[in-house]
Order: structure tokens, then sequence, then C-alpha cells
DNA sequence: CTGAAAGCGCTTACAG
DNA sequence: CTGAAAGCGCTTACAG
């Protein structure tokens, strides 16, 4: 059962048989061949909790991200679990609902697990956490995320930059009445709409308030953002939604009133999903590097936990802009 | 930094600290205030790899997916998520990849962690891997799989009959040339197949292997799954894609060859993803009720770590077929 | 190269 | 109600 019966019957002690379980040190092959024997005929498993509490480290690192099921958390998801598990890191998926200081219980729980590391990519309003985070010890990096209290690695795009160059590619075309939807809730969202304003300022278009309008980056609360921003606006010719999740349901929402896209509006996405080249119209959009930004958020984190000091901040990853059929001059 | 801290500062045994930390027991409102005060004040955090090791249970468990990003285990997922996490369980997912033993490498980290139960969604072909399993003695949940090696509870939809059901819809709108596109690795494959064949043969319409073509459940392979099919069998009227994931790509595709739908070719879906009335056109589908099957297979697993007999074995999900724009009668 | 023993930070009968 | 002590299953100086 454990590693001491292991010895007993390979007639060996229990150093040994941790020696060769982990080839931390050369055992006698004689000794090693003994002991590899009985774990085989006994069916031994090692049990890694009580290794981990020797080791005060278990290989586990804490992904903490909203409730809402984003498509492009997903992928973050699946890019930072390919690195870590190459590195034979476990990741626990912490997903934040709307519970009252549900992020509290997660980062309590991972604290008390002893998680190596933390992906954060959940904003809150609630500065406890922060200072929690803060106090913990725990190596955490920021995954498109700018939080002005916590100074550790970030790794995201320029939002402002970002929203500013779509911005402009669409006044490029021609529009001068563009729409600006956004999901709530992040700082990004401030950033882009920063950008959204800056471009729009450059260009001599005075801004409109009534051409902003907010949503969840849900499909459906992007379908319902579009629906209120044409009953606000009907005379717009873009709009720039700020999250491709969100564009499915703006589109969506665009055929139901009886329009066509390019040909009435256009729409300009922002992430850059797989999905987008399979959209009717394929989608236009911002693209973020996200696998990218996934990677090289596990892999700050991978030196943190290693010790590594991270000098730099912020690392910035860069955006392009993928022109398809959604968009067109005007 | 340990509970011996801890009880040396509120001059009490560890014991005591213990029981006001997990209120196992009643302590004296005095004793228990000091206790409380000097956990406050240091900032002690309780650790609970220690506490997993002497409880036998760490509240953990492992979610076993392929590594291809499909929405379907995205939405078990987080149905799973949701429904564990209330029970303070954390998820460990394993996402497979084609590397050689993978499933084996993970099945070994969860029974060297200790895991307390695994929901299962991958298949595999190596029987290695199912024996290890048989042995482990770890609760084990079959979600959407149909496994004879393994006599775990299974939590699924009928797949025969699902596709059964589906072809025959497609049969009652007047189709006779039904192209069938369907994901492989999996043995619900051979079910969809099998249902497919036995609403034709209900209907006297003769099995053409032709107007059969397999994919690997991404957008881009059903793109390819149906150009190749379109190739094979241009006077097909409808196909019935057993994958919604794989139906956006086929539409896609339809597209690209110039035809409509479903003026040209009808297309039905298998699933029933959200995104799915959102689809140009809405997409009908065979829909399953995934979230109750991530629901139901985390409600099992949770009742067997509790050491709860499961007698049914199998445990079948009702599905339906959903209407929308994508099929018509001809 | 090998082993005896201390220690990782908890929980819980057991005795009082 | 409270505490001393054993035990959970490992790793690793330390000594040989």
């Amino acid at each position: 059962m454990g590693i001491k019966d292991i010895a007993d019957k390979a007639g060996v002690s229990v150093a040994t048989v941790s020696r060769v379980l982990n080839e931390t040190k050369h055992v006698s092959a004689n000794l090693r061949e003994k002991v590899l024997k009985a774990i085989e005929k006994d069916g031994y498993v090692a049990n890694h909790m009580a290794r981990s509490m020797v080791l005060k480290k278990n290989f586990t690192a804490g992904l903490i991200i909203p409730h809402v099921s984003e498509m492009y958390h997903q992928i973050i998801f699946s890019s930072v679990e390919e690195l870590l598990e190459k590195a034979n890191y476990k990741i626990i998926v912490c997903r934040v609902k709307d519970q009252p200081n549900h992020e509290k219980i997660y980062i309590d729980m991972l604290m008390q697990n002893r998680t190596d590391g933390i992906i954060l990519m959940h904003e809150t309003t609630n500065p406890e956490i922060y200072s929690r985070l803060r106090k913990s010890n725990i190596p955490v990096v920021l995954c498109s995320l700018d939080i002005p209290e916590l100074s550790f690695p970030q790794i995201c795009i320029d939002d402002t930059q970002a929203a500013f160059d779509g911005t402009s590619y669409l006044i490029s075309l021609g529009h001068r009445k563009i729409g600006f939807i956004c999901g709530e809730g992040y700082s990004a969202r401030d950033k882009r709409l920063e950008g959204y304003q800056q471009a729009l300022d450059k260009s001599g278009i005075s801004f409109d308030p009534n051409l902003v309008v907010g949503g969840h980056y849900t499909i459906e609360s992007g379908r319902t953002a579009m629906l209120e921003l044409y009953e606000q606006c009907p005379d717009l010719t873009a709009v720039f939604v700020v999250s491709d999740e969100m564009s499915i349901g703006v589109m969506s929402a665009i055929r139901q009133c009886g329009l066509r896209i390019p040909e009435d509006i256009s729409v300009l996405g922002f992430d850059g999903l797989d999905i987008d080249p399979y959209l009717t119209p394929t989608l236009s959009s911002v693209q973020q590097p996200i696998r990218e930004i996934g990677r090289q958020s596990a892999e700050i984190l991978l030196k943190m936990i290693n010790g590594e000091d991270i000098v730099r901040k912020k690392f910035i990853i860069t955006h392009s802009i993928v022109e398809r059929d959604s968009c067109r001059r005007i």
C-alpha cells in the first residue's frame, strides 16, 4: 500500500525505494531490480500528496476566469494547458460565478491547496481580493488584464491601440457613423473605448454616446446590444464590436432587422476567433494572438515558480487587422 | 506558519486549533476566540495537502476529454464544474493529446494524486488503459461514452435512436439522397451510422456508402468532409451532420460551392449547441441535453465517491429534434 | 551505494 | 471541553 510495504517486500529501506522511484540517486542494479519487481507485483502507485507535502510543491496552477463561457477563455485555457502539461503541471480551473465573494473563495482554496502559481483572467471590484493576492506570495500572472493595484507581470495586447486601429480602419473605408459595442466589467472596455474615441478625434468625427452600447460578452448579449444600437441610431453604417463572440449575435440582429452585411452595415469584430472565417459573411476582425498570449502567460508563470525574477512587467503582444467580407468601403 | 505555531500563539493544543478550524467538535468560546485571533493576526492559511493526506480524500475530480477543443466538451465541463464546485470539489482537466500513451500518463497522474473520482469522455484503443482503470478502485463515470470493457455507470443519449430520428425527419421532408457526415474515433459514430441505416432501411432507401464521409469534429474538418461528399454525390439534397461544430464547416462548404441552404441542400445538425440559432441559416439539429448530461455525470460521480452503490448502469437522457431554417421539404 | 530517523502539517481516537 | 501522541506516506540530510 505505501512505500513502506514495497520496501519490506523488496527487503530494502524506504529511502531506497524512494530513490529508484524518483531517480534521485544511483541505486545498485541489484536493489533497483528488486524494488521494481515489488512495485510491479503489488500495483503500487506512489502517493503524490505525501510527496508534495515534503517537497512543498505540488505542480498545480490555478486559472481564474469568469464564469461566462467565452470562446476566448477557452482558447487561453487550452494553450495554457498545453504548455503547463509539458512541464508536468496540473491546472485547476476556477470559474468565478456571480456569487458574493466567489473569487475570494477560489483564491483561498488555491492558497489552502498550496497551488504553485495563478494565472488571473478575472477582474473584481473587491479590493480585498487583490491585497490577499499580494500578501500570498504565490506567483501570479495577469493574462489579458491590467490591474493597477497588482504589480504582477501582465501579458496582453495594447487594447487602446487595437481599438484605435480598428476604428481607423473603418474610417478609412469611409464610415463616419460607427457604432461601438463592448462587453462590460473589464478595464479593457475603457481602453478600447478610448482608442475608439481617439481615432474618431483624429478624423474630426465627433463622439456620439448614443453609438456606444454595452453587453456581456455572450452571443445573445451581442444581439440585444445591436438591436438597441440600431434603434438609437438607425443611420449608422458600421459597427465595431469589441468581441467576436458578441459579433455573432450582432450579425444575427442585423439580419433580423432585414439589413445586409456589409451592404447596409459593416461589422468589424475583435479577437480573431477560429470561427470567424466560417461565419456569414466571413468576419473581419482585430485579431489578438490568443494562443500566444496563453502560451506566454504560462511560460512566465513557470519562470516565476522556478524563482526567476521577471524584470519586464508588461508583455505586449502584437495585434493585427484581418480583412474579410463583413466590412465594405462606402 | 503551521497549525503548531497558531496553537503556541493561542496557548492551546493543535487539536483545539484543528477543531475550531474545521468545526468538527465544540470548543469553548474562550479558546475559540483565542485561536481565531491568532489565525487572523498571523494570516495563517491551513494546508489542505496535509489535511487530505490524513483524510485520504482531496476533493478533486479528473475530467478526461479529447484534446480537440470541442464546444460540446466545453459545455460538459462547465456544467460538471458548476455542480462539483458546489460540493467543494476541484477539477483537473486532462486533455488527451495525440501523443503515444498520453491517456495512460493522465490516468497515472490522477491515481498518484489520489483523485477522488474520474469523469471519462475519451475513448482509447489501448486496452491497457481500461484494465488500469478497472483495477484502480477510483469511481469512474462514462460521460457520453459506451465502453463495453468498462462496467461503470454511463450517462448518454441513445445515439442509434437519435440518428434514426434525425434521418427519419429528413426522409419525412421528402429527402432520399441524404449525406451522412460523422466524426471518427468514437463508438458513437457506429451507433449513429447504424441509426441512419435503419431509418433508410425502414423507408426502403438503399444505403450508399458514397454518401458517408468522416471528419474529426472540428469546423474545418466539417468543411473538408462536405467538399468531399459533394464531389462524390452532387445530387444529394440533404446532409445529416452528426456534430454541430462540423455543421458550421459544412454550411460554409455548401456556400463555397455556390449552393444555398436549404433551397439546394438541407442541413441537419447534431448536438444542439447554443450557437445554432445564430447561424445563417439557423441550424436545425438533433438536440442533446448537454448540460443535463454533464450535471448527471457529476451527480452520479459524487454519489459513487460517497460510497453509494449505483444500481442503474445506463442513464439515457432524452434527445429531441429542434426545427429551424436549415432544412426544407422537397 | 544504503539505511535509520527526523520532519512535512495535519486529524483523531483515547484518556482525562 | 481539552491535550498528548500516533499516524497519514513520503523525502532527505546524515552517518556509515
